[in-house]
DNA sequence: GCAAAAGTGTTGGTTGTACACCCATGA
DNA sequence: TCATGGGTGTACAACCAACACTTTTGC
């Protein structure tokens, strides 16, 4: 009985643009599902680290690198691929999208941020991975303090409400939410103010990440 | 370049006998390993669905069967396996252990419960897995109420808080624990009570999934 | 001066935690 | 009658949700 499979990783990659949550898509040149949109993905090579493969194969079709990307869940289903028995390994990162300019390549004739709001169905299960992709994401915003990978280095906590806004898709009290994050301490507020805006300028913070290690490393849970 | 990877399933499964927290594991009869603990675990074959796979896996090993097994995560470290590159799949699984003696066959010359803290290394990189288990574990016990499975039908809040002490290996205050427990709504008081016990007799209670599940669908959170 | 977002406190209700004694039972 | 675990209540602290006005800035 054969028992070597093929595997591939397919990578959900999320960023923010300081009004909705975005997804990195692909469209594919080639079959099957040709011209479709899909999340990147290829095969995984048997010399292959997961999480290089994952870096790798993001890189050849959208030319984005060097991310972190975490294992979300692995799809199987006999199946899940038009011919072949294909296993693929889910991956999934939060990016900044102004530092990530997407350049297709390989089979993919478009590499572009689409609104998850805007996004229908895709090839093989990609849907379905994305929306596994989704409620992990919303659950870990839930447990504890992510997301600064979606943002500038530098962020005013409006920005970082919205961005909880947008995923979590709910309003948020922006006094009780202030007080939440500041209470944690872990965001380091900086002298820079927002300029030329049309309002009052608000303060810049930048996330603290050794304090936030420490105090993790303390056993301290941040429930939002 | 081959695409065509080996995978495996391997299975943690636990359970709990009212005092310490055990996992099911079997000795291997075969190399690499010989004669080493090892987590259940086998060869996916190609027609074989991935969580159906993990079932029949851990039947021909241990007898154990008709279990929900739950994903964990993909370990795919190129050097895991002594000869070969085999990516696997780790499940997990709480199970009452009264009603699964495990009965080895197949190259399984043993098949045991141990005590979570008298097992030390293991064959491959099973170690690491279990580690991975145990910390999934402890947040699920945290997150949800979750755990009924390690326990018979009918238990007493006793036992069921013993059993969240042995999982977070930490004392939790009796009345405390009881009033959260109920307060959360989906214990079922029984009628009948503890026989022939050198104390007063402790009322059984039952998990009520459809009300569990009622109230989960509503949004409630159950947070310990 | 107006539109727009920043920033700021208080209150009432809920929840969590710490803690000690009596009860029922079998040996 | 003693040893064992079952069962119960209270008080204080911490936390959360709800809510409105003043400030700064560019136009």
């Amino acid at each position: 009985m054969e028992t070597k499979i093929p595997i591939s990783v397919d990578c959900v990659i999320f960023g923010f643009d300081d009004k909705e949550l975005k997804v990195l898509l692909i469209k594919r040149s080639q079959p099957p599902f040709q011209n479709c949109w899909a999340l990147p993905g290829d095969r995984l090579r048997i010399d292959e680290d997961l999480r290089h493969a994952a870096n790798n194969v993001l890189d050849r079709l959208t030319g984005v690198r060097d991310i972190y990307l975490e294992q979300l869940f692995v799809f199987g289903r006999l199946d899940r691929h038009p011919s072949d028995r294909v296993v693929t390994i889910a991956y999934y990162a939060l990016v900044n999208i102004s530092e990530n300019e997407p350049k297709p390549s390989s089979f993919a004739s478009r590499a572009e941020w689409i609104r998850i709001s805007k996004i229908g169905d895709l090839a093989y299960d990609h849907r379905k991975i994305l929306d596994k992709a989704l409620r992990r994401l919303r659950r870990r915003f839930r447990g504890r303090p992510v997301g600064f990978e979606l943002l500038p280095e530098k962020f005013t906590l409006s920005q970082l409400r919205r961005l909880y806004e947008a995923v979590l898709d709910q309003p948020l009290d922006k006094r009780n939410f202030r007080r939440k994050m500041l209470k944690m301490d872990f965001l380091l507020p900086l002298e820079e103010k927002q300029k030329d805006v049309a309002h009052k300028a608000a303060r810049f913070y930048s996330f603290n990440r050794e304090r936030y290690e420490e105090l993790a490393a303390q056993g301290i849970r941040f429930e939002f």
